[in-house]
DNA sequence: CAGTGTCAAGGTGGA
DNA sequence: TCCACCTTGACACTG
């Protein structure tokens, strides 16, 4: 069992997310952005590993506008050291990692222009990834997308989607439960047709389900990730006590983790906090965590 | 230089 | 049909 954060470490001083606006691209724009993007990651990873954090997710701003046309650079051969670099770090050091595209990457869109934009972003993850020299248990997670006035229609069209997908992107890809539309059940059927693993997020669960119990949920999502797969991932997050339902914490409600953390102890399982302050939620995890005996 | 409007991209639901 | 919201930081323009 590993425990991560998303994107984002605040206690560094550097962002690996550093972007600019379309309009001012250029190719040269590109590079000393990205440079600096990857020189920030290499800080957060081994930060990371000093501070027994074993699984993180890097963010889809890494590369700025990587499947956007404006973007010719072929930045994978451009940036291939760095990238090898940064992988090799990351299978050294046993870190798990995660990618989760933004909500406009949509497989299931009935408009063909919007799921062909999604497939090249989706490209773009693999791609990297696929620099870094990461095994298939580097994944790429994304929910199944929007619903279009028939949510049956609309699992038909990811499932059509999906089984047409380069086997590059099929390998990494795995499908998780939002907070609205398409609960765990959906994607557990997506699952049947497809064979694509289920990442389970449990507050989206708490937030969208047709009665199952968190713990089934687990057992079940965890049996569709297969042997290269890697142990199954799942997204924690809590309730913000002020906001609308599904909103995120602030920061980790620890009683909450304790009860995931029991709930969850049959099960081998990496932990992403899915939480407002990042990596200060994820060491307190972890310290919480340490007397777990899944816990290395 | 601080303040702030805006940013590639979609979907949903309420006005 | 339009707009705020989702969620989010930070770019880059303005005064």
């Amino acid at each position: 069992m590993k425990i991560g954060y998303p994107c984002i470490n605040r206690s560094i001083g550097c962002s690996s997310g550093r972007t600019f606006r379309l309009a001012s691209y250029s190719d040269e724009r590109l590079i000393t952005t990205v440079a600096g993007n990857l020189t920030c990651l290499q800080r957060i990873l081994e930060w990371n590993i000093e501070n027994r954090i074993g699984f993180f997710r890097i963010t889809s701003d890494i590369i700025p506008f990587a499947s956007h046309p404006i973007c010719t650079l072929p930045w994978k051969e451009h940036f291939q050291d760095e990238l090898e670099v940064i992988g090799g770090f990351i299978r050294d050091s046993g870190m798990r990692i995660s990618m989760h595209p933004d909500q406009f990457i949509i497989l299931n869109s009935p408009d063909e222009k919007v799921v062909s934009r999604s497939i090249d972003e989706l490209m773009y993850h693999a791609d990297l990834l696929d620099g870094m020299n990461l095994d298939r248990t580097a994944k790429i997670q994304l929910h199944v997308g929007g619903v279009y006035g028939d949510a049956e229609q609309s699992i038909l069209r990811f499932i059509r989607t999906y089984k047409n997908l380069d086997s590059v992107i099929q390998n990494r890809l795995v499908v998780e439960n939002d907070d609205q539309r398409f609960t765990t059940a959906d994607c557990l059927k997506i699952h049947e047709e497809t064979g694509i693993p289920v990442l389970f997020d449990v507050f989206h669960h708490s937030c969208n389900n047709t009665g199952e119990d968190t713990g089934e949920m687990l057992d079940m999502t965890g049996r569709t990730w297969g042997n290269g797969d890697g142990i199954p991932m799942t997204d924690y997050s809590s309730q913000h006590p002020e906001k609308r339902a599904g909103s995120h914490t602030e920061h980790i409600d620890p009683d909450d983790f304790r009860c995931f953390l029991t709930i969850s102890r049959p099960y081998d399982i990496d932990i992403m906090l899915e939480i407002k302050d990042k990596e200060k939620s994820a060491m307190e995890a972890v310290s919480i965590a340490g007397s777990d005996p899944r816990f290395g």
